[in-house]
DNA sequence: GCCGTTTTCGGCCCGACTGTTTTCAGTCG
C-alpha cells in the first residue's frame, strides 16, 4: 500500500548500507533493517499509520526513527539520509547485494585501492590488484565475479507460480539420495510469499550420510554451478540462475529446523522471545531449558510450538502480523487446504485467447477432479485477445452442453461463463439479456485506467449477473502496479451486494493483506488460476496459498462449495438485487 | 537505534561455509 511505504523501506535500508560501509554500530545498522522491514511489510498506509498515531506504537519504531518518519512525510526527505549518501558513492552501495561482496570487501576496495565506481570494482577484480591485498585471493575474487553476474541476471525476485514447480523438481531429485527420513521446502516458498528469492530445501537423514547427500544435491542436472558444498549445508545455482540451498539436519532436529528456516524472520524472533520469557531457548537444533540446556524437544514442529506454549502455526500466516498471540490461546483459525477445493472459476480457452481447446481444459480439470469449472472467455472488446460476440457465446454454449452429457456422469459440470469486461463508464461488454443466460458471470477491467475504477467497479457489482470482480486491483505481477481504486468501498460493496472477489493466482490480486480484509468483512472470495493453458490448471495451489496467507478459511472461499452452493451464490445475488430469475 | 514484570544502561542469535589463514575474517541466512 502506498507508495511512500516502499520508498521509507527502501530509505531505510539504504541507510543501513551506507551505515555498515562506514563500519557503524552493527545494531543501530539491524535496528534500520529492521525498521526497513517492518513498514515494507505494513498492510496500511505509512501516513495513515502516522496520522492515527498507531505508528510509533509498532514495536522496532522508536523516537529516533519515528522522526525521520515524520521528517520525511512532512518535507519528502530525511536530512540524515542526505548526509550519509555525499559519504559514499551510490553505486557501490548497491554492490552490497552482489552474493560474496560485503561491506568489508567495498571498503578495502574504497580505501586500497580507490574504487569509487562498479566499474571501477569489476577493474580491480580483473586486474589481479584486489586479489593480491591481504585476506584476499585468486578464489574469491573468481566468486565474487561469479557473484556479479548472477545478481546481474537476478535482480528480481520471481514470482512463486514460476519457482513452485522448480522447487518441487528439485524437491523430487533431493529425495532420490539414499537414506533421506524426511525432505521439504521451507524459507518463503513454504510460505507462499508472492515472489521468492532463492529456494530452500531441508532434509533430515543419519549424519553418516549427509555427505553423500550433498555429493547428490551438487549433482542436480539442472545447476550450472556450485557455489558451496559442506557437511550441513550446499548451495547451486540453475542454469536459470536461481539459487538453491541445501541442509540437512539430524531427524531428531527435523521440527526445530524446519521451523528456524521457514522463518520468516518476523516469527522466528517473536517466537524466540517468548521462549525466552519462559526461560526457553529455541533454535535450529531443539527446544532447551535456557539455564540448564537440557533439550525438551525438537523432532516435529508442532512440538516446537507446543513446547512454548502455542498451538502450530501454519507456514503462510508466520509473519508476526498476531498469528503468535492467537497460537498463544490456542485460536488459530482452520485455513482452507487444497483438498477443499472442488472447481475453478476462471480460464481461457482457444475461444479467446487461451491456447487449449474447451474439451482440453474440461479433460484436465477432469483429471484434477474437480466438480465443476467455469469457462470465462473473454468479451467482445476485448478485441486482441479475440473476445466473444454474444452469437459466438451462444455457439459455445452448444458445445459446452455437448461436452457435459459427456462430463456430467463422471461427475464434472461445465459451467456456462464469461470474463465480461468492464467498459469505460462503468457499463458491461454485454446486455443483461445475454449475461442472464450464463451459469457464472466473471467481471474485469482491463481498459481505461486512468478512468473513475471505484465507481465502474462498484456500478458492475450493481448488475445483478455479475457473480466475482477479476482482479480487482489491476495489479499484475512484474508488468504493471494496479490502478487507482478505493478498494475498501469495493470490498463494502462486494458484501453488501452479494459478489465474490478474485484472488487471482498469476496475478496475486488481491494481495494476502486485501484477503485479510475481506476475511474480516466477511466477504467471499475465489481462488482462481486465470489459466490461459491446461497446464496453468495447477496454479490452483499456488492460489490456496496466497489464500491462506491472508487468513481465508474454507467458509469465506466460494470454491469450497459444492456445485449446488455455487448455483444458490448466483441465486442469491438474482433474488437480491431484483432479478426475475 | 530499540527496549525494559529483574535493567533507563547494557544487551541485542549465532553457526556454517569459504578462502585465506595456521587460528581467523568476511559473508550469509
Amino acid at each position: 500500500m502506498g507508495s511512500k511505504n516502499r520508498e521509507l523501506a527502501q530509505i531505510f535500508d539504504r541507510m543501513a548500507d551506507i551505515l555498515e560501509f562506514l563500519g557503524d554500530n552493527p545494531y543501530r545498522i539491524s535496528a534500520y533493517r529492521r525498521v526497513a522491514e517492518l513498514i515494507a511489510n505494513l498492510s496500511e498506509d505509512i501516513e495513515e499509520l502516522y496520522r492515527s498515531g498507531k505508528l510509533q506504537k509498532l514495536p522496532g519504531i522508536g523516537a529516533s526513527t519515528l522522526l525521520k518518519i515524520e521528517e520525511f512525510l512532512k518535507t519528502g526527505r530525511i536530512k540524515k539520509y542526505e548526509e550519509l549518501k555525499k559519504k559514499v558513492p551510490e553505486e557501490l552501495i548497491e554492490l552490497m547485494d552482489v552474493p560474496g561482496v560485503g561491506p568489508k570487501t567495498l571498503r578495502v576496495a574504497y580505501d586500497k585501492l580507490g574504487v569509487r565506481t562498479q566499474e571501477d570494482f569489476i577493474r580491480v577484480l580483473k586486474d589481479g590488484s584486489l586479489a593480491r591485498l591481504p585476506g584476499f585471493g585468486p578464489k574469491k575474487v573468481e566468486n565474487i565475479l561469479k557473484g556479479i553476474d548472477l545478481w546481474r541476471r537476478t535482480k528480481e525476485r520471481i514470482h512463486i507460480i514460476e519457482a513452485y514447480p522448480m522447487a518441487q523438481e528439485v524437491l523430487s531429485y533431493v529425495k532420490e539420495a539414499e537414506g533421506i527420513e524426511k525432505a521439504s521446502v521451507a524459507g518463503s516458498l513454504r510460505r507462499f510469499k508472492e515472489t521468492i528469492g532463492d529456494i530452500d530445501i531441508l532434509v533430515s537423514a543419519p549424519k553418516s550420510l549427509w555427505r553423500s547427500i550433498h555429493e547428490h544435491f551438487v549433482s542436480y542436472p539442472e545447476a550450472e554451478s556450485i557455489l558451496a558444498r559442506g557437511e550441513t549445508k550446499s548451495s547451486i545455482v540453475l542454469k536459470n540462475g536461481r539459487q538453491v540451498d541445501l541442509r540437512t539436519v539430524e531427524p531428531e532436529s527435523w521440527g526445530s529446523a524446519l521451523q528456524y528456516f521457514t522463518g520468516s524472520k518476523e516469527h522466528n524472533v517473536r517466537l524466540r522471545d517468548i521462549a525466552k520469557e519462559k526461560g526457553l531457548k529455541v533454535n535450529e537444533y531443539g527446544v532447551f531449558v535456557a539455564s540448564t540446556g537440557e533439550r525438551l524437544g525438537g523432532k516435529e514442529e508442532e512440538e516446537v510450538y507446543r513446547l512454548v506454549g502455542m498451538v502450530w502455526i501454519p507456514p503462510e500466516i508466520r509473519e508476526n502480523w498476531g498469528e503468535i498471540e492467537l497460537a498463544l490461546k490456542g485460536e488459530i483459525p482452520k485455513l482452507v487446504e487444497p483438498r477443499d477445493i472442488k472447481g475453478d472459476f476462471h480460464m481461457h480457452t482457444n475461444w479467446s485467447d487461451g491456447t487449449n481447446s474447451l474439451e482440453e481444459m474440461a479433460q484436465e480439470a477432469h483429471r484434477l477432479g474437480y466438480s465443476y469449472i467455469v469457462i470465462g472467455d473473454h468479451s467482445q472488446s476485448a478485441r486482441v485477445a479475440n473476445g466473444l460476440t454474444p452469437e459466438r457465446y451462444a455457439q459455445q454454449w452448444k458445445l459446452i452442453e455437448k461436452l457435459n452429457e459427456e462430463y456430467e456422469p463422471e461427475g464434472l459440470k461445465i459451467l456456462k461463463g464469461c470474463e465480461v469486461d468492464i467498459l469505460p463508464d462503468g457499463s458491461l461488454d454485454l446486455p443483461d439479456e445475454v449475461l442472464r443466460e450464463f451459469d457464472f458471470v466473471v467481471a474485469s477491467i482491463h481498459t481505461g485506467f486512468n478512468q473513475d475504477n471505484t465507481y465502474r467497479i462498484l456500478k458492475a457489482m450493481e448488475n445483478p449477473y455479475v457473480n466475482l470482480i477479476g482482479h480487482p486491483t489491476g495489479k499484475a505481477y512484474g508488468q504493471r502496479e494496479g490502478y487507482p481504486i478505493d478498494i475498501e468501498r469495493v470490498i463494502r460493496q462486494a458484501k453488501e451486494t452479494n459478489t465474490a472477489l478474485e484472488i487471482n493466482t498469476p496475478r496475486a490480486d488481491l494481495a494476502p493483506e486485501l484477503v485479510r480484509l475481506c476475511v474480516e468483512e466477511g466477504v467471499t472470495l475465489a481462488v482462481v488460476t486465470d489459466a490461459h493453458a491446461k497446464a496453468h490448471l495447477s496454479f490452483m495451489r499456488v492460489g490456496v496459498g496466497l489464500a491462506r496467507r491472508g487468513w481465508a478459511t474454507a467458509e469465506s472461499i466460494l470454491n469450497t462449495r459444492d456445485l449446488q452452493g455455487v448455483k444458490e451464490f448466483v441465486l442469491k445475488k438474482r433474488k437480491l438485487m431484483g432479478s426475475d430469475a
